[in-house]
DNA sequence: CATTAGCTACGAAGAATATCGTAGTTAACC
DNA sequence: GGTTAACTACGATATTCTTCGTAGCTAATG
């Protein structure tokens, strides 16, 4: 993943992490309920993600089974990082304040945070 | 802010959102540690950001006193809002736990985590 | 007052993305 | 077995961003 996703990649990836293997078809028919896409761009956009290392496939019928070959959680951080950089000088710590503050938590995420945070205090010499 | 600054863009936006107006020699004298650019490039550059409205400028001298004309924090915001949706299907908990997770948190910046999550749960009913 | 240094304006080349259209292949259907 | 439907491969256009180069103006210099 020398050179991330793209943003049309992405919310290509995205999909396939949360559904699985997916064909062209299946790919382009959830995303045209967003947004109105011709398939062929869809299936290039494809195309190019196989050969980026991003995609694997195997034959399924006359078509193929597309799905992801990177891990969700690499493509985050590695996303995450550039971004921290390039729209908050580097301050994980601006990002994690504004994203709290800009978004509904709820009593479930904020337990959890509370879980992690206790964790990192500990971890911490 | 319609739509929001490239970034390339936001490097100049956060140099100058850090240090006050700035000439285009500043500027460019300050982004050249990091990288070789030639003094045009980043001239060009902020012209276009003048036309989109991301800065102001006024006389100085034979030149221009370059300023930002647009909010950091809702630059961010926006900035924010969009990568989430991209990268993270707009699941601020998983960006934040990630944050969290991924980057070395003073104990001061924990302290101040704490105080926010402190708030969101009294401001929850 | 001619030369030079510092700026600006602006067009344009380059590179990366995104989006389509066409052509060709194969399998299913009358 | 000819026609149609579902795919793939691939070239090509459009759009955005990025980065430079050239030309022209003005003030400072010697």
């Amino acid at each position: 993943m020398q050179v991330p996703p793209t943003a049309s990649e992405l919310t290509i990836l995205q999909l396939l992490w949360e559904r699985g293997p997916l064909t062209v078809r299946e790919v382009h028919d959830a995303l045209s309920e967003e947004k109105e896409v011709v398939y062929t761009t869809i299936l290039k956009t494809m195309q190019v993600m196989l050969d980026r290392g991003f995609l694997s496939r195997k034959a399924k019928g006359r078509g193929h089974l597309y799905a992801a070959a990177i891990a969700k959680a690499d493509t985050q951080d590695k996303l995450l990082d550039t971004f921290l950089q390039r729209a908050f000088g580097g301050s994980a710590k601006g990002l994690v304040m504004r994203a709290l503050g800009n978004y509904r938590t709820s009593r479930k995420d904020i337990e959890e945070l509370k879980a992690l945070i206790e964790r990192l205090e500990n971890e911490e010499q």
